[in-house]
RNA sequence: GUCCCUAUCGUCUAGAGGCCUAGGACAACACCCUUUCACGGUGUGAACCGGGGUUCGAAUCCCCGUGGGGACGCCA
């Protein structure tokens, strides 16, 4: 049996963090067995869904890698295919016509819960042998329920929850058909997931109380019941449930926010799965390791300075090419232009172990390309009069020099000598002066890279 | 209210009855390295929710509490 597993968002908003986990560990476990993996949009709600939301989640696919070999699936597309589901099973009496008006059904589930008891249909419709069913309203649209078995339990080994069981008696016939003749979500789960062949079904741990309907639905259309893995929710850095309060709205946000994809998916990967000490391991290392035994049952919270780490790790290790048009919006968005200086690629290899982002790359790229001045406090700080003789001695020093790394060092370590300072007391001014900040890669690396005019302009204006 | 799921350091987690005086990682703190800031290195503090069982032995199995989450839609 060839494995496939499928992601089945709706089009509601964008992918986010959550669901980019739902899909990368269905796609991990495809492609872990050589199976497949099918996209499908869930698209039914018709009110709510949107093509500019399709279109987020493909983006956010796409940026993470989690290509689909099936799909996309639209179930729009399909509904053909659910209302000739729905006639077999109405013909075959595992479903039926309901007529029950929404206000009934309200006024129903507010009688039911203030006797505190769990709401549901009462089946007023349901056909039994020897019922009389009540006379049908002119005028009503009916909808569609499922004739839900009353005995019994339904129970499946979950591939990471364990053995669930639930008894019928907690369901009720739920609507499979809306009166405007729409199929509902459970019915279009169930039916897609037969028709696609899908033996795997790897979702939000929301959907448990789903898959008892969803099983029953199955067995009445005769058709085989997949294997059910259900992953527990990930909250907020701050342990509440994500929101847009959390900033974590679309995966497309961590690309804005400067983060690799590879980390990310490193991270997702760490949140709720692992493999024995295993923190920081390629995409090609996961799919070899990733298996449904190792996935923590119980919500996981999300920790930004985690992530911040291992992307911090992934830029290290990043080639300085990519990284460099990776920087590049980022730089011209702070103004600076990366054509007019030295090499952005030589700048990143410099600059990128201090960055835990590509923003902060880019923000550490920015003094090579861009005049800084120095505020007023720093020079009163940095800049101060008994280093001015040994400021101009290192300047006439420079003056001299091939502009290289090793002779601007040469020089500094000239002018400490010759005027007993320690290399602080002389780079700190130079670096302020140079560069407009107390903070930067090493001095002589940077005045090698920012160039010997403006170096010199620079460090003499303040003579 | 009913049903379902869940519970190890602040956080992510290892742990499948003895290998656990509970391991790793992030974060914190200290020290080292050092040309600022970082990076890197070394080290420290930090957890089995509570109570009952089962067992020679329980973080691991069972039960009951408690905490957290989810579901109970003509949403998905």
């Amino acid at each position: 049996m060839t494995v496939k597993t499928r992601f089945a968002p709706s089009p509601t908003g964008y992918l986010h963090i959550g669901g980019a986990r739902t899909a990368l560990f269905a796609w991990a476990y495809a492609r872990r067995h050589g199976g497949k993996f099918v996209l499908r949009i869930e698209d039914t709600d018709v009110e709510r869904s949107t093509p500019e939301a399709v279109q987020a989640i493909l983006d956010g696919m796409t940026w993470l890698g989690l290509a689909h070999d099936e799909g996309p699936y639209y179930q729009m597309q399909r509904m053909y295919r659910y209302k000739e589901v729905i006639g077999q099973m109405l013909a075959a009496g595992s479903a039926y016509h309901c007529y029950m008006s929404r206000e009934e059904l309200d006024a129903l589930r507010a009688a039911q819960e203030a006797r505190k008891e769990k709401p549901r249909y009462d089946g007023s419709w349901r056909p039994e042998p020897g019922k009389t069913l009540p006379v049908p309203p002119s005028g009503v649209q009916p909808v569609v329920r499922f004739r839900n078995p009353v005995d019994g339990v339904v129970a499946w080994d979950d591939q990471v929850k364990g053995r669930i069981e639930i008894g019928n008696a907690e369901l009720d016939d739920f609507i499979i058909a809306r009166a405007d003749g729409t199929p509902t979500y459970n019915f279009c789960v169930v039916v897609d997931d037969w028709d696609m062949g899908i033996t795997h079904v790897i979702r939000g741990d929301d959907h448990v109380n789903n898959t008892p309907r969803q099983i029953n639905l199955l067995k009445a259309l005769g058709a085989p019941v997949p294997l059910y893995g259900h992953l527990s929710m990930i909250l907020g850095d701050d342990g509440t449930k994500l929101s847009k309060r959390h900033g974590a709205v679309s995966v497309m946000q961590y690309f804005e926010e400067g983060y690799l994809p590879e980390a990310v998916i490193n991270y997702l990967a760490r949140l709720g799965w692992s493999h024995g000490d295993a923190e920081l391991f390629s995409r090609e290392q996961f799919v070899q390791w990733f298996d449904l035994d190792h996935i923590t049952p119980s919500a996981a919270q999300f920790n930004t300075e985690k992530l911040r780490w291992l992307n911090q790790q992934y830029i290290k290790a990043a080639d300085n090419a990519r990284l460099a048009e990776l920087a590049r919006p980022f730089l011209v968005r702070n103004n600076a232009d990366p054509d007019n200086g030295p090499d952005l690629a030589a700048v990143v290899a410099l600059v990128k172990e201090r960055a835990a982002t590509v923003v902060e790359l880019a923000d550490a790229a920015t003094l090579f390309y861009r005049t800084l001045h120095p505020a007023p406090e720093l020079l009163a700080q940095h800049v101060t009069p008994d280093v001015l003789p040994a400021l101009a001695d290192l300047a006439g020093r420079l003056e001299g020099i091939d502009w290289e790394r090793g002779a601007i060092s040469a020089a500094f370590k000239e002018t400490l000598a010759a005027h007993g300072l320690k290399m602080p007391k002389l780079a700190m001014p130079v670096r302020v002066l140079v560069t407009g900040e107390t903070q930067t890669p090493a001095i002589d690396a940077t005045l090698a890279l920012i160039g010997k005019e403006k170096v010199l302009a620079r460090l003499k204006a303040a003579l």
